[in-house]
DNA sequence: GAGCACTGC
């Protein structure tokens, strides 16, 4: 028995008991085990684990019934290593029932268009009105696009979730909807008055812009128009504008009341994104004073109440939406591997049902890599017993030319596999899935308030985001979901909703920005869930120590100019120094690594990183990076010879200029620091070198490590000054320079 | 000697 895969499973089950009441799955061979006895299995810790007998009685057989199979599991994996005739013996058993994994259908189904209580919830209460379809604006046009191809226009409109609720809604709201939108919006566009339609992402707001445009008969950028960052498609005849969340928000900075809107729209709000959530209580405010403007929110979840609470029982008005029906199906037993159960269960849909796509929910570039190459080997060894399987991985760092392939459409014959992270459970859609594999992890970033630190972990995900990803297979056809966990666990263990990021994340430039919009007593802010105390607290001492705020918490002249700057405030602090400090601010706000590391070419790639390194630190590493790409003419090609993300460096430049522009609006003069690089230094906290390696923080004696990608990593200098801080395996200080 | 999910200004 292999003791270190027992601990391991030890591990994994602390952190997530729901997953782990099954010994690891490593093979195709291993059986499916028995269901557990009635009583529910305590949460065991490491030890408990190593020494199951002594939990005794029903439970302890039980368990060492789990763990015998266990050890054939384990006995199997080494058989399998032997030779490739074993190999393929086995696999020629891949159609054998025991040899697959054992999905139960709970008679759950995510219905379609008939029975689903999906749709708006219009709600008005005097000046406020609220609009929560189900399904959402975005999605309802997305739906309509593929029809598009094969409708006039005229048709497409009818088809559209909404469209027998039309008369229903004008009457309500006594005004004409966005998605049915004919011209006719007259009544809250005279007199310069516009419409505004907050979007989360960039790429909806342009499409969703694009789409009504076409409706209206009209060119983009004119009636209808887009603005996003670095991209301002609206002009004076502009009166229907769709915008990121985010860029709304910062034209509070330019117009507190919005008083050129008659009508502002916030679509899916139920991803409670940070910039939606602020938009919230802002907007509430205002409304309050500005009995004329109408404000619609649009959701796609049924937890309508919530937000129809939050805005003084505003009513709601539910429109249908349209889905093709979602077959669900558990697993029987957890599954500890999960990576090996979604190899497995991609066979099993590849051999066993008929044609479509697959979509597989994975939490990062790494597992996703792991996962491609396991199938590929495992689809080479079974050679012509099967159909072609097309493997292809999606994450938002991979080259885009690499992410297109996967629309590319699966020829005749074959099936097409898309392994993703959580991109396309919301920032993209794939024709033709009809079955999603969904293991019921993300990676989600959580903050620490207390230390300032940020972290990155896999977590099990919320049944609403489970909810959304099954959805997925049923966007072209009635699909299936496969999930591999019980649905024990789906009921008991899983949150109903995902945290709002706004409970997740520093708040520096929120704070910053709400201060500039005089709003000075945080604490009581009329939050629909607000942050924890701590994280504004920690907000206000960053800001008040970077004199952005006065002793008072009032805005100084300094904090007011930092509040215009798109960046973290520390580095909007930083920027009002010197021109080189610019540049390293655009790249540091860059959170990506800009360093391309694909698995296959490591050392290449890190070969290709140590040519960069100069002394003094990370900043001048990133500042050396970027002046030489402007030397090559910001060539896509020299990205790609020296290992750099071509995309995260033209978004370097872009944000450099954005700012550039903005230091000349607030009178703050650029100018170069001649060569000398003390002025890049003046960021972050001074640590002292300890014997084991790490570091102390100077102002919260927490012991910190140099992140081993640093180009200080050797070098260990006894001062250190960091950008960030975060915990990964160890508390690391990422992008180090050398202190005094 | 580690490893960056996804957005957005």
């Amino acid at each position: 028995m292999p003791e270190e895969k027992r601990s391991k499973v030890g591990t994994i089950n602390a952190a997530y008991p729901h997953m782990v009441q099954s010994p690891p799955r490593v093979c195709i061979g291993s059986i499916v085990s028995p269901s557990p006895p009635d009583q529910e299995v305590p949460q065991r810790d490491l030890e408990l684990e190593e020494t199951p007998m002594e939990l005794g009685g029903e439970q302890g057989r039980w368990e060492e019934e789990r763990l015998k199979t266990a050890s054939l599991s384990f006995g199997a994996k080494r058989e399998r290593e032997q030779g490739m005739r074993r190999e393929q013996e086995r696999y020629q058993l891949i159609l054998e029932e025991e040899e697959m994994i054992e999905f139960v259908s709970t008679a759950m189904t995510m219905k379609g268009t008939r029975t689903e209580e999906v749709g708006f919830t219009l709600v008005s209460s005097s000046s406020l009105f609220i609009v929560v379809p189900h399904i959402s604006f975005q999605e309802a046009l997305a739906l309509s696009q593929a029809e598009l191809k094969k409708q006039s226009m005229q048709e497409v409109r009818r088809s559209l979730p909404i469209f027998p609720y039309r008369e229903d809604l004008l009457a309500a709201i006594n005004q004409h909807q966005i998605l049915v939108i004919e011209g006719e919006t007259d009544g809250y566009t005279k007199g310069g008055m516009k419409i505004g339609c907050t979007q989360p992402r960039r790429v909806a707001a342009m499409s969703v812009a694009s789409r009504v445009a076409q409706e209206m008969s009209v060119k983009l950028g004119n009636e209808v128009g887009y603005s996003i960052r670095f991209e301002d498609c609206t002009s004076e005849r502009t009166v229907l504008k769709y915008m990121t969340d985010g860029m709304l928000l910062r034209e509070f900075l330019t117009e507190p009341d919005l008083a050129s809107y008659s009508v502002v729209i916030i679509d899916e709000a139920h991803e409670r994104t940070l910039h939606t959530d602020i938009l919230f209580g802002l907007i509430k405010d205002i409304a309050r004073f500005r009995s004329d403007l109408k404000v619609l929110v649009a959701s796609a979840t049924l937890d309508t109440e919530r937000f129809s609470c939050f805005f003084d029982d505003a009513p709601v008005f539910r429109i249908p939406g349209r889905r093709f029906p979602v077959d669900i199906f558990y697993t029987k037993a957890p599954e500890a591997d999960y990576l090996e159960a979604c190899v497995v269960s991609v066979l099993q849909i590849h051999v066993t049902q008929p044609t479509g796509d697959v979509l597989v929910f994975l939490t990062g570039q790494e597992e996703i890599e792991t996962c491609c190459e396991l199938l590929q080997e495992r689809c080479r060894r079974l050679g012509s017993k099967i159909a072609e399987l097309l493997v292809l991985p999606i994450y938002a760092n991979l080259p885009s030319d690499m992410q297109a392939k996967i629309f590319n459409p699966t020829p005749p014959g074959a099936r097409k596999v898309v392994v993703a992270t959580n991109i396309a459970e919301t920032s993209l859609t794939i024709d033709g899935i009809i079955y999603v594999i969904d293991p019921g992890f993300c990676k989600q970033k959580s903050y620490n308030a207390r230390t300032g630190m940020e972290s990155l972990i896999v977590t099990p995900c919320s049944r609403a985001s489970a909810n959304q990803r099954a959805g997925r297979a049923g966007r072209v056809a009635a699909g299936k979901c496969f999930r591999l966990y019980t649905a024990w666990a789906f009921k008991h263990e899983m949150e109903e909703t995902t945290v709002p990021e706004i409970q997740r994340t520093n708040l520096g430039n929120v704070v910053l920005l709400l201060k500039s919009l005089g709003i000075n007593d945080l604490i009581h802010f009329d939050f629909m869930d607000p942050p924890p105390h701590e994280t504004l607290v920690l907000a206000l001492e960053q800001l008040y120590a970077l004199g952005a705020l006065n002793h008072l918490g009032e805005l100084t002249k300094l904090g007011r100019r930092m509040a215009e700057l798109p960046v973290d405030p520390m580095l909007s602090k930083m920027v009002l120094c010197s021109e080189e400090v610019l540049t390293i601010a655009a790249m540091l706000s860059v959170n990506n690594s800009i360093f391309y590391r694909p698995k296959d070419k490591v050392v290449h790639a890190d070969n290709a990183r140590m040519n960069f390194v100069v002394p003094g630190g990370d900043h001048l590493v990133l500042l050396n990076v970027y002046t030489q790409w402007l030397e090559s003419g910001y060539s896509t090609q020299w990205c790609y010879e020296n290992f750099i993300q071509f995309r995260s460096m033209r978004r370097a430049r872009d944000v450099r200029d954005q700012l550039e522009g903005l230091m000349e609006r607030i009178e703050v003069e650029v100018v170069s620091s001649q060569g000398d690089s003390l002025p890049i230094r003046k960021v972050g906290e001074t640590r002292e070198n300890l014997a084991n390696g790490g570091y102390k923080t100077v102002k919260h004696q927490q012991t910190v490590y140099v992140h081993p990608n640093s180009s200080l990593f050797e070098e260990q200098p006894r001062w250190l000054i960091y950008h960030e801080l975060v915990f990964t395996t160890k508390e690391f200080m990422r992008q180090v320079a050398r202190g005094a």
